[in-house]
DNA sequence: CAGTGAAAAATTTGATCATATTCTGCCCGC
DNA sequence: GCGGGCAGAATATGATCAAATTTTTCACTG
């Protein structure tokens, strides 16, 4: 009882050089990084494998990865939310932040050259253009992009991947802040970094990027307080 | 054509409470914690479905879960192995260890009562016992215990997560010196964090773990050595 | 004639989907 | 207000397809 051999060459453009979960993967991912989704709401897979095309079972991998990494929450029962920050998470997420991405930019204070800090200048740059221009998803991604190239430069994929990790978990808390306050007052500890890292200063990267670190926080801080 | 709604609640102790997604990622981390898988090994997801009795898409979700833990590393291809620790990843983990989980002990400190010491205290006694009987298997349970233990009562559950996945990342290893020192000469700083604690001594706490860190880890490193 | 190497077949394993089943939450009638 | 059904969503299975590894074969060289 062998049915037609129909070999399903149909139009099919697809790229298939990664596998339909890593694509959902990290579509889901970045949405969640750039705050297009907002902080309590509901995932569902069903919802999911419909608007992307895809089968529930690539769906289902997507979530139980961002489930691990704690970009998304499983409720007891079979719910799965965008987790809501309090303060007691973000004191947490300060801390090691502050203990990883300063030693992060230690690191990589030792390996750069010249032609790296006009990579991250370049960067810089387009990412002040993007404040300027109150352009926030491009603020988002080109703020992540900025210290994401500087982790991977320390030479230390462990750490780098930690950090990488934490970023997913305010991200939608860090898209509401834009929301709330606009691109204008937003801190860029970008430049001190720079000069740092051109003179080769590792303690001087360290504490700028620990005090970027503590003026983004404190400005996810203020609006959690309001929303108390 | 309704067939019979048998609720097949009879078969075996089952508790179903938990879905099979999950006993199977329990399973399977507790057997990486604990060394009961050697590092370079391949898993399969239809040899663990047979092997688990489960069918493929809950083990799938298990491991995709443990890959993004650190536990399982996803070779390009797909293939999926227990990493194998090198020098440049162990130095990595201590540092990431070593700020989060003295962290994590000082902050336990601020909460430690006498019932917790003692409770620790029975712990570390059961895992002394362990020692000098050579019971390894049972000196790996009780030293995870024991630090988990700690760092709940720390009450900073996203740095205790934290922690509680790097020790995936060197089970295995922790599982191989075991087996090519035995367990006599463990180090066992417990001690000394036990009196800081009921003395409520943060800094204390503190510099125990960290060196009960680097020691543990300086075990890892030299076997690590030997093999290259 | 034996050994080496590559190419092709076969087997093993992973990826995806369609579908059946079970559980949760909600709504409606009492 | 409460309990039972009802809708919908999640869990889980097995089938099917595709890819990668392994094995086999065979030709060619020393």
């Amino acid at each position: 009882m062998k049915l037609v051999k129909n070999t399903a060459d149909q139009a099919g453009a697809h790229i298939r050089s990664l596998p339909v979960h890593e694509q959902v993967y990290q579509d889901l991912r970045s949405r969640i990084l750039f705050g297009e989704t907002a902080p309590g709401q509901a995932v569902t897979i069903q919802g999911l494998a419909e608007a992307l095309g895809a089968g529930m079972t690539p769906v289902r991998e997507a979530i139980r990865r961002l489930i691990s990494d704690g970009a998304l929450l499983f409720q007891g029962n079979r719910r799965v939310i965008v987790p809501t920050l309090d303060i007691a998470a973000l004191e947490q997420l300060v801390f090691i932040r502050k203990s990883i991405e300063s030693e992060l930019a230690r690191r990589a204070a030792r390996h750069v050259g010249q032609e790296f800090v006009d990579r991250l200048s370049e960067i810089d740059a387009a990412l002040d253009a993007a404040i300027s221009q109150g352009d926030v998803p491009g603020y988002l991604r080109l703020n992540y992009q900025f210290h994401m190239a500087l982790y991977a430069q320390a030479k230390a994929p462990i750490m780098a991947e930690q950090a990488d990790r934490l970023w997913l978990r305010f991200g939608p808390s860090l898209r509401v802040v834009c929301g709330r306050f606009g691109t204008q007052n937003l801190p860029d500890r970008h430049k001190d970094l720079l000069s740092a890292l051109a003179a080769g200063d590792e303690e001087g990267a360290a504490i700028a990027v620990s005090q970027d670190v503590t003026q983004g926080m404190e400005q996810i801080a203020a609006v959690l307080e309001i929303k108390e």
